[in-house]
DNA sequence: ACGGTTATAACT
DNA sequence: TAGTTATAA
């Protein structure tokens, strides 16, 4: 029978990990009596973990801080940092990654929580066998071990064992772990047995032991650790002997130990699947479940749960360890509990805004540090008087890392739910919860060449392009994808540039003739050169292993561009083999061609919901965005909205969003060129005419574009989403959001315009944030494709 | 008014 | 399948 013993999986836990990092920070808080608590106003703040020392007056997580108080007089309380009006756990996070980072050095783990991963020895103690030879282990090794059940109590002191254990306190504790330690040692074999089960373990702790001496002397931090054949039993070991210690649970222990061990002490068995275990079986601890044939569970808590019941209370548990060092998803949210609840649009705006804004320095940070790009949105609430659990969320693509879009979109999503209606101030019911998250992430390479395999498509075939929906998000495997081959990314450049240069060449007579057309052709021809030196710049900068650009990223960009003007592609194609590399390495999987699979879907077709409301909004997902996200992780200089005129109506214009009816000048070139074309507005007249076959629809931003103009239009959006990525937008300061979307109505078709409207209007309020602009004349992407 | 997150199985 | 909800930690 299969055991499962032929594993060695630890699961380390750091011990009271919020507190250490406090204390790190501050060490004058070290052993005290210490908790760290979030917010301040009610009751003096939530408590999120507490030390040890405050562990024994009582103080326990999810208290208020003033009721500790009083419990504990002289508890310190350190508090969780603000930013955006909400609790902000950034430093935990780097510390876990610090942590985590170290843990790596000696074994693949998988991030379990912040403070928390399991670790799959097997190996590790493999490889320590070979290099042990046959030299005994040697119990120096093993300085903070504890062997679950033992020492052993022989038949004589089973009577007498009350009385001996309770007389004193730590000194004797550790002459019982060394006795325990040493006895079960003693009964191992010689290491030439390497595929001994305790063995195995006892290498395992061996490790451990290194591992958690080296994360203390590297961070500073102490953890503890529980060794054993499984994750449910390493976790339980793990919280037999806390703080700074670690336990190693023997198969053979385990019956002693689930014999009296409560159901729910067991992972997944803590709430109520626990309760119903008990329940239905009448049964207090594991133990006894070892009584039911397979059979009975099955038929009690399904295929899934029944078998794994069966073997759990057995010691034996199969979830593998997965290799996962990075969270899955990124995410923020914030309560609004009692009369806090955000009852005004205005409210709803403004916090949505807040938890955009730490959203996009997240993701961006997650994007320059693991290369990778998250590719869903997910927008959750709670609404008053709702149950516990209850909650509402809707996700949409999300295109782009960008706080206004982000919060835009965000809105759009749970506006239906605001019953007093869109045009009102009130909200309700109130929120009382907002929670972000992003997750889905795609490998920034494969991205990138997913996207370019997309792009060529277009170029062979431009026309049956439809508008990328929203529901159709890219089908990335969970963990990172292999880059594309170096080839295909080179004939992409290749078809590229060929494609611009032709386009370039003959545009149709008189097709082009506004003041935008103008000033598009007063710059020079747009030459692959030039395009490539912007994944030059950026290739240079992610090989220096960037972070911020200092600030002039435009002047450097535009030197750059200058002097670069006919560089060779063999730089820009070592960037994309150091990208891919840096994605095959430790990551095997998929092979599918992403691409293809969205242009499948997009020929399959329309949105497949047809019932009733749909809140999901277009994407417009373009590949210049995928690009520009990918490989730019820059920020400059924000663009001043610019304004045009339309047939007498006025519009401001968001110089990054391609989507906008008008945008950019090369958008606005096509608005003007279409006039009534097929995606005009039926009361414009139109200024000139072309047959409906002339129209291409841009994938980018759905609207029809004048075929010959379609490259200069996908050009456009690659520039506009370069300074996307460069100006992360939304005023951190200004309380409330003058861009209350008004545009909005209830006509079902018009979700994205929707959008839209209230993105172009929120753009009057728009203030540079994190990069200031100078005054007046905003500096377009135009700039840095033109000689000034 | 037990917060902010993250993960995964179940459900639809 | 993909998206949403429930549950657990």
């Amino acid at each position: 029978m299969d055991t499962g013993t032929d594993r060695v999986v630890a699961l380390v836990d750091m011990d009271c990990f919020y507190v250490q990092v406090e204390q790190r920070i501050n060490p004058e808080l070290k052993a005290k009596p210490c908790v760290v608590a979030q917010y301040k106003t009610w009751k003096g703040g939530g408590i999120i973990a507490v030390s040890y020392e405050a562990r024994a007056f009582g103080v326990t997580k999810n208290m208020w801080a003033d009721d500790a108080k009083k419990l504990c007089p002289d508890l310190q309380v350190a508090r969780v940092r603000e930013s955006h009006g909400k609790a902000d756990l950034t430093c935990y996070r780097e510390a876990s990654s610090e942590v985590l980072e170290v843990m790596s050095r000696f074994a693949v783990i998988e991030r379990a929580s912040i403070d928390e991963a399991y670790m799959d020895l097997t190996a590790s103690v493999k490889q320590r066998l070979d290099i042990l030879v046959d030299k005994p282990i040697a119990i120096e090794g093993l300085m903070s071990t504890f062997v679950e059940g033992y020492p052993q109590a022989s038949e004589e002191e089973e009577e007498e064992e009350e009385e001996e254990k309770v007389e004193d306190a730590t000194a004797p504790k550790d002459a019982l772990r060394i006795q325990g330690l040493s006895q079960w040692m003693d009964s191992l074999p010689p290491t030439s047995q390497r595929t001994n089960a305790d063995l195995q373990l006892a290498v395992g702790a061996v490790i451990i032991e290194e591992m958690r001496a080296a994360v203390e002397k590297d961070t500073g931090f102490r953890c503890s650790a529980g060794i054993s054949h499984n994750k449910v039993l390493a976790k339980l070991a793990c919280g037999l002997n806390k703080p700074n210690r670690q336990t190693i649970l023997p198969l053979s222990s385990v019956p002693q130990l689930f014999n009296g061990l409560p159901i729910s002490k067991i992972r997944h068995l803590g709430g109520k699947l626990g309760i119903s275990i008990s329940e239905t079986l009448n049964v207090d601890n594991i133990g006894e479940l070892s009584k039911f044939p397979l059979e009975h569970l099955v038929e009690k808590f399904g295929m899934k749960t029944g078998p794994w019941l069966y073997n759990l209370c057995r010691g034996i548990e199969f979830e593998p360890v997965k290799p996962r060092q990075l969270p899955k998803s990124i995410g923020c949210s914030k309560n609004f509990p009692g009369k806090t609840s955000l009852d005004t649009k205005e409210k709803v705006q403004y916090w949505l805004q807040q938890l955009s804004l730490e959203l996009e320095e997240r993701l961006t940070k997650d994007r320059d540090e693991n290369g990778r790009i998250a590719k869903l949105l997910t927008v959750a609430v709670k609404q008053a008087g709702e149950t516990k659990t209850g909650g509402f969320s809707r996700c949409c693509t999300l295109a782009r890392y960008d706080a206004e879009r982000i919060s835009t979109d965000s809105l759009a999503l749970i506006k239906s739910l605001n019953c007093a209606g869109n045009h009102q101030q009130a909200w309700s019911p109130p929120f009382t919860l907002l929670h972000l998250s992003a997750s889905k992430f795609m490998d920034a390479a494969t991205s990138l060449s997913g996207g370019i395999t997309g792009f060529l498509k277009s170029d062979i075939a431009p026309t049956q392009q439809k508008p990328f929906l929203s529901s159709q998000v890219p089908n990335g495997s969970t963990t990172q994808q292999p880059g594309k081959r170096p080839g295909e990314i080179m004939s992409f450049f290749q078809n590229a540039s060929k494609r611009t240069r032709q386009c370039h060449a003959e545009p149709p007579e008189g097709a082009a003739s506004t003041e935008l057309n103008n000033q598009h052709e007063k710059g020079e021809d747009k030459k692959p050169g030039e395009i490539m030196s912007f994944f030059q710049s950026a290739s240079k900068r992610i090989r220096q292993g960037h972070a911020e650009p200092p600030e002039d990223t435009a002047t450097e960009l535009n030197d750059q561009h200058e002097k670069g003007e006919d560089k060779k592609t063999g730089e820009i194609m070592s960037f994309f083999q150091n990208a891919s590399k840096r994605i095959r390495q430790g990551h095997a999987e998929r092979p599918e061609d992403t691409a293809t699979e969205l242009n499948d879907q997009h020929e399959k077709g329309e949105d497949k919901s047809e019932d009733g409301e749909d809140d999901r909004i277009d994407s417009h997902s373009t590949i210049a965005e995928q690009v520009v996200q990918t490989v730019l992780p820059l920020k400059t200089q924000d663009c001043s909205p610019t304004t045009i005129q339309t047939d007498g109506s006025t519009h401001t214009i968001i110089p990054d969003d391609p989507c906008s009816s008008a945008t950019s000048q090369a958008d606005a070139t096509i608005h003007t060129i279409t006039h009534g074309g097929p995606c005009a507005s039926s009361e414009r007249s139109p200024a000139f005419t072309f047959a409906p076959e002339d129209y291409i629809r841009c994938d980018s931003c759905g609207q029809e574009v004048l075929a010959w103009e379609m490259p200069e239009h996908t050009d456009y959006h690659f520039a506009q989403d370069l300074q996307t990525s460069w100006s992360s937008s939304l005023p951190s300061s200004s309380q409330v959001p003058a861009n209350i979307s008004k545009a909005n109505t209830s006509d079902g078709n018009s979700q994205c315009k929707t959008v839209q409207a209230s993105r172009r209007k929120s753009a009057t309020s728009r203030t540079p944030a994190k990069m200031k602009k100078p005054a007046g004349k905003g500096v377009s992407i135009d700039h840095f494709f033109k000689k000034s």
